[in-house]
DNA sequence: CTGAAAGCGCTTACAG
DNA sequence: CTGAAAGCGCTTACAG
């Protein structure tokens, strides 16, 4: 847990220390501990009984500075911006990180957790020591990207991104198939003038609603009306967009905000107009705190989140050549249904 | 940000190759770069610039270990059986955790998530390369405190806990405070027959609500039921606790779960029962997601978690020499209200 | 099966 | 003001 100087009386032991105390060198003492089966049985054991007495655990500093590897990944969100905006998407974040920390930990690895941070100071990165990386749904040109990218350092996106090599791996979140999950939703509930809120900067999930959201707009005669706000403003974004779409246009009967701090605005700006939902229509992409939260809740569609972070880290070690196993299953998207926007069934 | 072999074509420049192009040894090139102020300013220039040009960043490995510091402090939540119960209070502990990882970003400091584990994986936190150690309401005897402790990592605890020693530092969530604000808020109420569900481990919170409830019991006159349930049980423990409690006593009029999961099995058990909140009053202690998402949704305490894990890492980086900053303020804690519990003012 | 030596890339006395 | 040398604690060819 730590190489502290000594502060606390007894110092650490060294490799050293357990080579003297089971009489052998250093080097044999490293051959026994990695197990790499050129040791007697009888060596190995002193070996070991002498590091088990010595409380000996190997300085993760120095295996790293050796090794080259720090058994350490990180795990990074590409929406930098919003943190000007009030945590924006901070769910998602979070409920990635959490997820993929555990299973990191499976396999010894420790996960650190980089903050939105500016684009600016994107370079300042360079500090960690990491063997690899998690991106959170990067957008194109990610600055997160670039950076691994220059690097070299492997890294896997949760989350397809536009511009991604071939050769870059990517968890699929199917943003097709949530966007359908939606579109279909709204269809079936007989919208007629539904709008579309999407961020500024140009990420998977949003050209998928956007072409869903035009195709069934084709289909259906809809007036396709989309809006696209800087991500970083947050909550106050989706309500101002909202209030100009409903005030624009108040026949709109349903807003399809595409992330969950707009559709949160959303709700609020709808029900200061006297709209509570599902007067009109409030549908959101991830299924997180604060579309549970809002009042009334938002529909909203199960992304699996904690499964496609798991399988992130599966690929990012399969990467690292820490591990053979494959990637865990990521179940499809389902949508939750709530008050914001309830099922046609249930209404019928 | 990495240290890998040099997979993508150029190799990572060395400070061998910063002295080199700048015609100096790699002392000198140390020294500019940390601002030792022992380089001529004309060389020091020249250093800096080299290094600019080679893209040269000091390998953080290195570092760590000629340094005996590695930039790098945990978060890691002492609620390990957790995980078992379907992530308890895992709101709480990612709620500190995201604001640490920004506090310690800015310090330059990377964090590291450690993910709730079952105590006997504790030792393996071993692995980690880390300064010092950030921990969530600790328990008596815990076994993270434990092993920080032996091995003279420092460490800070968010909250306080039993048993720490005067040198140890803790950030005060002033849970007496946020137990009499509940108790309070009953009181006002008119409440009868309140009863108190916390958890089986000794923590300060937990101790604080017992002991500020039993008084009011005393003076008000109420019978006083205490239930202690197991962490790990989460929102069943909740559910179950709760129906017992209105099963053996109709007349209960208020459950105080001190645990936000707990609650939200309360309000079911309560709603199942025919009850819904408020008809029984349920509060709880932190005012996260599972208060918020909850139907209804909880009254509950604002604690200012990130306000105190930004103390947490100021006072942690202070034991570490690392500044001079004085801890961050933590506001008072203050009462939510919500439909589990509405003011009493509102209904009156 | 075991060990001496080199080296990962820095920083830090120490000497000049 | 500048640099040669030692050393942080390991691992890894290499030799025996």
């Amino acid at each position: 847990m730590h190489d502290e100087p000594p502060t606390t009386g007894a110092r650490r032991a060294r490799i050293a220390d357990v080579a003297r105390a089971a009489g052998v060198s250093a080097t044999t003492v490293s051959h026994a501990l990695s197990n790499s089966g050129r040791v007697s049985e009888q060596t190995r054991e002193r070996i070991l009984r002498a590091a088990e007495d010595l409380g000996y655990r190997p300085s993760p500093r120095a295996t790293a500075l050796r090794s080259g590897r720090s058994r350490t990944i990180a795990v990074a969100s590409s929406m930098s911006a919003a943190v000007a905006g009030g945590a924006a998407r901070q769910g998602f974040y979070l409920e990635v990180a959490a997820a993929a920390a555990e299973r990191a930990f499976d396999y010894g690895y420790a996960l650190v957790l980089v903050p939105p941070i500016p684009d600016e100071l994107i370079e300042t990165l360079g500090h960690l020591s990491v063997d690899g990386l998690l991106v959170v749904e990067p957008a194109q040109d990610d600055p997160i990207v670039r950076l691994a990218r220059r690097d070299g350092v492997p890294f896997v996106s949760i989350g397809s991104f536009p511009g991604a090599t071939d050769a870059e791996e990517q968890i699929d979140l199917q943003s097709d198939t949530a966007a359908e999950l939606v579109i279909d939703h709204l269809v079936r509930a007989g919208v007629r003038r539904p709008a579309l809120i999407v961020g500024d900067r140009p990420r998977t999930s949003y050209a998928a609603i956007e072409h869903a959201y035009r195709r069934a707009a084709d289909d259906h005669g809809w007036p396709p009306v989309v809006e696209r706000i800087f991500e970083a403003d947050g909550e106050d974004g989706g309500r101002q967009a909202a209030t100009r779409l409903l005030t624009a246009d108040p026949q709109t009967d349903a807003i399809i905000a595409w992330v969950d701090a707009f559709a949160v605005g959303a709700v609020q700006a709808a029900t200061a107009l006297g709209r509570t939902p599902p007067a009109v229509r409030i549908v959101t992409r991830f299924d997180g705190p604060r579309a549970r939260a809002s009042e009334p809740a938002v529909t909203a569609v199960r992304l699996h989140l904690p499964e496609a972070a798991t399988a992130g880290v599966d690929e990012l070690l399969r990467l690292l050549g820490a591990t053979t196993q494959p990637r865990a299953p990521i179940p499809r998207p389902e949508l939750v249904f709530r008050a914001s926007s309830p099922d046609h069934q249930q209404q019928a």
